[in-house]
DNA sequence: CGGATTTGACCCGCGC
DNA sequence: GCGCGGGTCAAATCCG
């Protein structure tokens, strides 16, 4: 719990100060899982449009949001494999470099309001964890972002919220012009 | 009535 | 080659 053996966060890097007092976060741990282009800036423009705390703030309750990424290559046994080619029953999936995050944070709801809507699509239990892991996908057609969730095994308390993917639409609590607002490359 | 959620079944990759 | 673990889909159901 207030030891962990991970990787922190760079506090040198003003980036992060500013992504750690803007979405009002402690503490936490970050790690690239793909390619060695993981920067500062892929973190923020992630957290900014994967998780709109700025705009939605999470109403269940006092929520403290932590960036950790855990099971990458810590315990392979948590995520396996994860960059694998095709994944699912339909055999061929378009499967370009995706990057994942994941937010540890404290809440008894898995239901957090990150601003974006999200559509339920599988229920497992995971062997290792009496508790079961929820998977979410976005409900906007042609939104590809996948959200896993999961609580912790040891602190219950704490929600594992892991994403997948990036948004090509922005939030639809917050209306904007779509014909003035070209979606960018997928 | 429409959409989201549920739960079981199916599939894939890897290990043994 | 089979089994395990994990991930996804899909039909049925429930909710608003």
């Amino acid at each position: 719990m207030d030891d962990d053996e991970r990787t922190p966060f760079d506090a040198n890097n003003s980036s992060f100060t500013t992504l750690l007092n803007s979405h009002q976060l402690e503490s936490g741990y970050y790690e690239e899982s793909e390619s060695n282009n993981f920067e500062v800036s892929d973190l923020l423009e992630f957290v900014s449009n994967e998780c709109s705390y700025e705009y939605q703030p999470i109403p269940t309750s006092q929520t403290t949001p932590m960036i950790i990424l855990p099971e990458f290559s810590q315990n392979p046994d948590n995520l396996a494999t994860g960059s694998s080619t095709n994944s699912g029953v339909g055999g061929n999936r378009e499967t370009t470099t995706k990057k994942r995050f994941a937010f540890r944070t404290k809440s008894q709801v898995e239901i957090l309001d990150d601003g974006f809507k999200w559509r339920k699509y599988g229920k497992k239990m995971v062997k290792n964890s009496p508790n079961p892991r929820n998977y979410y996908r976005c409900s906007v057609d042609g939104c590809k972002v996948k959200k896993r969730v999961e609580r912790d095994k040891d602190d219950p308390t704490y929600i594992i919220t892991t994403y997948e993917g990036t948004h090509t639409h922005p939030s639809p609590g917050e209306v904007t012009d779509l014909t003035n607002n070209p979606p960018t490359i997928a």
